[in-house]
DNA sequence: ATTAATACATCGTATAACGATGTATTAATT
DNA sequence: AATTAATACATCGTTATACGATGTATTAAT
Protein backbone atom coordinates (compact mmCIF):
# COMPACT_ATOMS: atom_id res chain seq x y z
CA UNK A 1 0.00 0.00 0.00
CA UNK A 2 1.34 3.45 -0.93
CA UNK A 3 2.02 5.91 1.95
CA UNK A 4 0.69 9.67 2.33
CA UNK A 5 2.64 11.27 0.17
CA UNK A 6 2.52 9.00 -2.75
CA UNK A 7 -1.30 9.24 -2.01
CA UNK A 8 -1.48 12.53 -2.59
CA UNK A 9 0.93 12.64 -5.42
CA UNK A 10 -1.62 10.07 -7.45
CA UNK A 11 -4.10 13.18 -6.61
CA UNK A 12 -2.07 15.57 -8.10
CA UNK A 13 -0.75 13.54 -11.36
CA UNK A 14 -4.83 13.40 -12.14
CA UNK A 15 -5.07 17.60 -12.43
CA UNK A 16 -3.38 17.05 -15.69
CA UNK A 17 -4.06 13.63 -16.50
CA UNK A 18 -8.00 13.51 -15.92
CA UNK A 19 -9.17 16.28 -19.04
CA UNK A 20 -6.47 14.47 -21.31
CA UNK A 21 -8.12 11.09 -20.53
CA UNK A 22 -11.84 12.17 -20.53
CA UNK A 23 -11.06 13.87 -23.99
CA UNK A 24 -9.67 10.35 -25.45
CA UNK A 25 -12.39 8.09 -24.11
CA UNK A 26 -14.80 10.62 -26.10
CA UNK A 27 -13.08 10.88 -29.65
CA UNK A 28 -14.35 7.73 -30.97
CA UNK A 29 -17.43 7.32 -28.43
CA UNK A 30 -20.19 9.38 -26.85
CA UNK A 31 -20.24 8.26 -23.48
CA UNK A 32 -22.08 9.56 -20.10
CA UNK A 33 -20.71 10.88 -17.00
CA UNK A 34 -21.27 7.59 -14.46
CA UNK A 35 -20.23 5.59 -17.85
CA UNK A 36 -16.96 7.44 -18.21
CA UNK A 37 -15.92 6.70 -13.97
CA UNK A 38 -16.16 2.93 -15.21
CA UNK A 39 -14.16 3.59 -18.53
CA UNK A 40 -11.37 5.79 -16.75
CA UNK A 41 -10.86 2.57 -14.52
CA UNK A 42 -10.92 0.16 -16.85
CA UNK A 43 -9.27 2.12 -19.61
CA UNK A 44 -7.21 3.63 -17.08
CA UNK A 45 -6.82 1.54 -13.85
CA UNK A 46 -7.27 5.22 -12.33
CA UNK A 47 -10.65 5.69 -9.31
CA UNK A 48 -12.26 8.83 -9.97
CA UNK A 49 -15.41 9.79 -8.07
CA UNK A 50 -18.82 11.75 -9.02
CA UNK A 51 -17.58 14.77 -7.25
CA UNK A 52 -14.34 14.34 -9.69
CA UNK A 53 -15.85 13.85 -12.82
CA UNK A 54 -19.38 16.03 -12.82
CA UNK A 55 -17.34 19.36 -12.56
CA UNK A 56 -14.73 18.27 -14.75
CA UNK A 57 -17.49 17.50 -17.34
CA UNK A 58 -19.04 21.04 -17.11
CA UNK A 59 -15.75 22.66 -16.88
CA UNK A 60 -14.75 21.23 -20.63
CA UNK A 61 -18.29 22.32 -21.37
CA UNK A 62 -17.50 25.59 -20.43
CA UNK A 63 -14.26 25.67 -22.21
CA UNK A 64 -16.00 24.66 -25.43
CA UNK A 65 -14.04 21.09 -25.38
CA UNK A 66 -17.05 18.86 -25.24
CA UNK A 67 -20.71 19.26 -25.97
CA UNK A 68 -23.64 17.21 -24.77
CA UNK A 69 -27.57 15.62 -25.28
CA UNK A 70 -29.73 14.84 -22.75
CA UNK A 71 -31.11 11.16 -24.12
CA UNK A 72 -34.33 9.55 -22.26
CA UNK A 73 -34.07 6.15 -21.31
CA UNK A 74 -36.37 3.51 -21.61
CA UNK A 75 -36.51 2.99 -17.70
CA UNK A 76 -34.48 5.24 -15.39
CA UNK A 77 -32.69 8.36 -15.54
CA UNK A 78 -32.25 10.39 -18.15
CA UNK A 79 -28.20 9.96 -19.66
CA UNK A 80 -26.11 12.95 -20.35
CA UNK A 81 -24.22 11.74 -23.25
CA UNK A 82 -20.70 13.98 -24.11
CA UNK A 83 -19.02 13.75 -27.34
CA UNK A 84 -15.74 15.92 -27.77
CA UNK A 85 -15.98 19.31 -30.27
CA UNK A 86 -13.26 20.04 -33.07
CA UNK A 87 -11.79 22.41 -30.47
CA UNK A 88 -11.90 19.50 -27.78
CA UNK A 89 -10.19 17.32 -30.68
CA UNK A 90 -7.15 20.24 -30.89
CA UNK A 91 -6.67 20.60 -27.13
CA UNK A 92 -6.12 17.25 -26.93
CA UNK A 93 -3.65 17.18 -29.59
CA UNK A 94 -1.57 19.57 -28.64
CA UNK A 95 -2.16 17.87 -25.20
CA UNK A 96 -0.82 14.69 -26.31
CA UNK A 97 1.89 16.24 -27.59
CA UNK A 98 3.12 18.07 -24.43
CA UNK A 99 3.07 14.60 -23.04
CA UNK A 100 4.74 12.72 -25.33
CA UNK A 101 7.77 15.56 -25.63
CA UNK A 102 7.81 15.87 -21.95
CA UNK A 103 7.57 12.53 -20.86
CA UNK A 104 10.33 10.84 -23.11
CA UNK A 105 12.73 13.19 -21.15
CA UNK A 106 12.07 11.22 -17.97
CA UNK A 107 14.71 8.76 -17.47
CA UNK B 1 0.91 30.97 -28.16
CA UNK B 2 -2.03 28.40 -26.29
CA UNK B 3 -4.90 29.39 -25.31
CA UNK B 4 -6.06 29.80 -21.47
CA UNK B 5 -7.57 26.33 -20.35
CA UNK B 6 -4.50 24.88 -21.90
CA UNK B 7 -2.20 27.08 -20.17
CA UNK B 8 -3.76 26.21 -16.93
CA UNK B 9 -3.51 22.78 -18.14
CA UNK B 10 0.38 22.68 -18.10
CA UNK B 11 0.18 24.56 -14.30
CA UNK B 12 -1.74 21.17 -13.35
CA UNK B 13 0.18 18.87 -14.79
CA UNK B 14 3.47 20.10 -13.05
CA UNK B 15 1.75 20.10 -10.16
CA UNK B 16 2.30 15.93 -10.52
CA UNK B 17 5.52 16.48 -13.13
CA UNK B 18 7.22 18.75 -10.68
CA UNK B 19 8.29 16.19 -7.84
CA UNK B 20 9.27 13.65 -9.88
CA UNK B 21 11.79 15.95 -12.02
CA UNK B 22 13.17 17.31 -8.74
CA UNK B 23 13.94 13.95 -7.36
CA UNK B 24 15.05 12.63 -10.66
CA UNK B 25 17.38 15.74 -11.13
CA UNK B 26 19.26 15.06 -7.39
CA UNK B 27 19.57 11.64 -8.22
CA UNK B 28 22.66 11.48 -9.75
CA UNK B 29 24.17 15.58 -7.95
CA UNK B 30 23.26 17.76 -5.49
CA UNK B 31 22.44 21.16 -6.67
CA UNK B 32 20.30 24.17 -4.92
CA UNK B 33 17.48 25.80 -5.64
CA UNK B 34 17.96 28.28 -7.63
CA UNK B 35 20.18 26.14 -9.86
CA UNK B 36 17.08 23.41 -9.79
CA UNK B 37 15.04 25.89 -11.83
CA UNK B 38 18.01 26.41 -14.71
CA UNK B 39 17.96 22.69 -14.57
CA UNK B 40 14.26 22.08 -14.93
CA UNK B 41 14.29 24.64 -17.76
CA UNK B 42 17.39 22.69 -19.39
CA UNK B 43 16.47 19.19 -19.27
CA UNK B 44 12.99 19.07 -18.54
CA UNK B 45 11.83 22.65 -20.72
CA UNK B 46 9.27 23.19 -18.17
CA UNK B 47 9.44 27.10 -16.24
CA UNK B 48 9.25 27.17 -12.36
CA UNK B 49 9.60 29.88 -10.54
CA UNK B 50 11.22 30.46 -7.09
CA UNK B 51 7.52 30.78 -5.70
CA UNK B 52 7.07 27.28 -6.72
CA UNK B 53 10.56 25.68 -6.44
CA UNK B 54 10.97 26.76 -2.63
CA UNK B 55 8.20 25.72 -1.23
CA UNK B 56 8.15 22.25 -3.05
CA UNK B 57 12.08 21.66 -1.68
CA UNK B 58 10.26 22.52 1.75
CA UNK B 59 7.81 20.16 1.37
CA UNK B 60 10.12 16.95 0.18
CA UNK B 61 12.29 17.90 3.20
CA UNK B 62 9.23 17.64 5.26
CA UNK B 63 8.24 14.17 3.41
CA UNK B 64 11.88 12.96 4.12
CA UNK B 65 12.35 12.73 0.60
CA UNK B 66 15.66 14.98 0.73
CA UNK B 67 18.35 15.98 2.91
CA UNK B 68 19.92 19.32 2.76
CA UNK B 69 23.70 21.32 3.36
CA UNK B 70 24.44 24.90 3.36
CA UNK B 71 27.66 25.30 1.52
CA UNK B 72 29.30 29.17 2.34
CA UNK B 73 30.60 30.55 -0.98
CA UNK B 74 33.78 32.06 -1.58
CA UNK B 75 31.88 35.10 -2.12
CA UNK B 76 27.63 35.83 -2.27
CA UNK B 77 25.12 33.97 -0.38
CA UNK B 78 25.57 30.95 1.17
CA UNK B 79 23.72 27.66 -1.03
CA UNK B 80 21.63 25.28 0.30
CA UNK B 81 22.39 22.28 -1.39
CA UNK B 82 19.61 19.17 -1.99
CA UNK B 83 20.05 15.44 -2.68
CA UNK B 84 17.89 13.11 -2.46
CA UNK B 85 17.31 10.42 0.44
CA UNK B 86 16.82 6.90 0.16
CA UNK B 87 13.29 7.07 1.10
CA UNK B 88 13.14 9.72 -2.12
CA UNK B 89 14.98 7.13 -4.47
CA UNK B 90 11.90 4.50 -3.38
CA UNK B 91 9.49 7.24 -3.70
CA UNK B 92 11.35 8.14 -6.92
CA UNK B 93 11.05 4.83 -8.26
CA UNK B 94 7.57 4.29 -7.80
CA UNK B 95 6.31 7.26 -9.19
CA UNK B 96 7.94 6.45 -12.43
CA UNK B 97 6.55 3.52 -12.21
CA UNK B 98 3.34 4.59 -12.01
CA UNK B 99 4.00 7.14 -14.89
CA UNK B 100 5.55 4.39 -17.06
CA UNK B 101 2.05 2.30 -16.60
CA UNK B 102 -0.13 5.08 -16.81
CA UNK B 103 1.44 6.84 -20.13
CA UNK B 104 1.43 3.50 -22.06
CA UNK B 105 -2.33 3.49 -22.08
CA UNK B 106 -2.37 7.11 -24.06
CA UNK B 107 -3.22 6.22 -27.38
C1' DA C 1 -39.08 -3.40 3.16
C1' DT C 2 -34.42 -2.38 2.87
C1' DT C 3 -30.22 -2.02 0.43
C1' DA C 4 -27.54 -1.50 -3.71
C1' DA C 5 -26.83 0.29 -8.12
C1' DT C 6 -27.57 3.71 -11.51
C1' DA C 7 -27.36 8.73 -12.73
C1' DC C 8 -27.39 13.37 -12.05
C1' DA C 9 -25.46 17.42 -9.08
C1' DT C 10 -23.29 20.71 -5.42
C1' DC C 11 -20.36 22.13 -1.52
C1' DG C 12 -16.46 22.52 1.80
C1' DT C 13 -11.68 21.11 2.42
C1' DA C 14 -6.99 20.39 1.14
C1' DT C 15 -3.08 20.61 -2.10
C1' DA C 16 0.08 23.11 -4.81
C1' DA C 17 1.66 26.44 -8.75
C1' DC C 18 2.20 31.26 -9.46
C1' DG C 19 2.89 36.20 -9.20
C1' DA C 20 4.19 39.63 -6.04
C1' DT C 21 7.01 41.00 -2.63
C1' DG C 22 10.95 41.04 0.55
C1' DT C 23 16.02 40.60 2.07
C1' DA C 24 20.88 40.31 0.90
C1' DT C 25 25.13 40.09 -1.94
C1' DT C 26 27.83 40.82 -6.09
C1' DA C 27 28.44 42.08 -11.02
C1' DA C 28 27.36 44.91 -14.88
C1' DT C 29 25.78 49.03 -16.82
C1' DT C 30 24.96 53.88 -17.31
C1' DA D 1 29.06 57.09 -8.18
C1' DA D 2 24.45 55.34 -8.85
C1' DT D 3 21.35 52.29 -10.84
C1' DT D 4 20.07 47.90 -12.72
C1' DA D 5 20.55 42.97 -13.26
C1' DA D 6 21.67 38.59 -11.58
C1' DT D 7 22.20 35.42 -7.92
C1' DA D 8 20.04 33.09 -3.84
C1' DC D 9 17.13 32.56 -0.21
C1' DA D 10 12.04 32.92 1.49
C1' DT D 11 6.83 33.94 2.35
C1' DC D 12 2.03 35.18 1.23
C1' DG D 13 -2.50 35.66 -1.14
C1' DT D 14 -4.92 33.94 -5.11
C1' DT D 15 -6.54 30.41 -8.03
C1' DA D 16 -7.51 25.78 -9.86
C1' DT D 17 -9.06 21.23 -9.02
C1' DA D 18 -9.59 16.35 -6.85
C1' DC D 19 -12.20 14.35 -3.22
C1' DG D 20 -15.41 13.03 0.34
C1' DA D 21 -19.88 14.05 1.91
C1' DT D 22 -24.31 14.92 0.91
C1' DG D 23 -28.61 15.31 -1.77
C1' DT D 24 -32.34 13.86 -5.25
C1' DA D 25 -34.49 10.35 -8.09
C1' DT D 26 -35.32 5.79 -10.31
C1' DT D 27 -34.94 0.82 -10.72
C1' DA D 28 -33.09 -3.77 -9.40
C1' DA D 29 -31.77 -6.97 -5.98
C1' DT D 30 -32.01 -8.88 -1.44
Amino acid sequence: MKNEFLKNWDTQMKKGLLPLFVLQSLINKERYGYELIQELKFSFGIDVTEGTIYPLLIRLMKENLLIHKWVEQPSGIPRKYYSISDEGKKAYKEMKNTIDTTILKIK
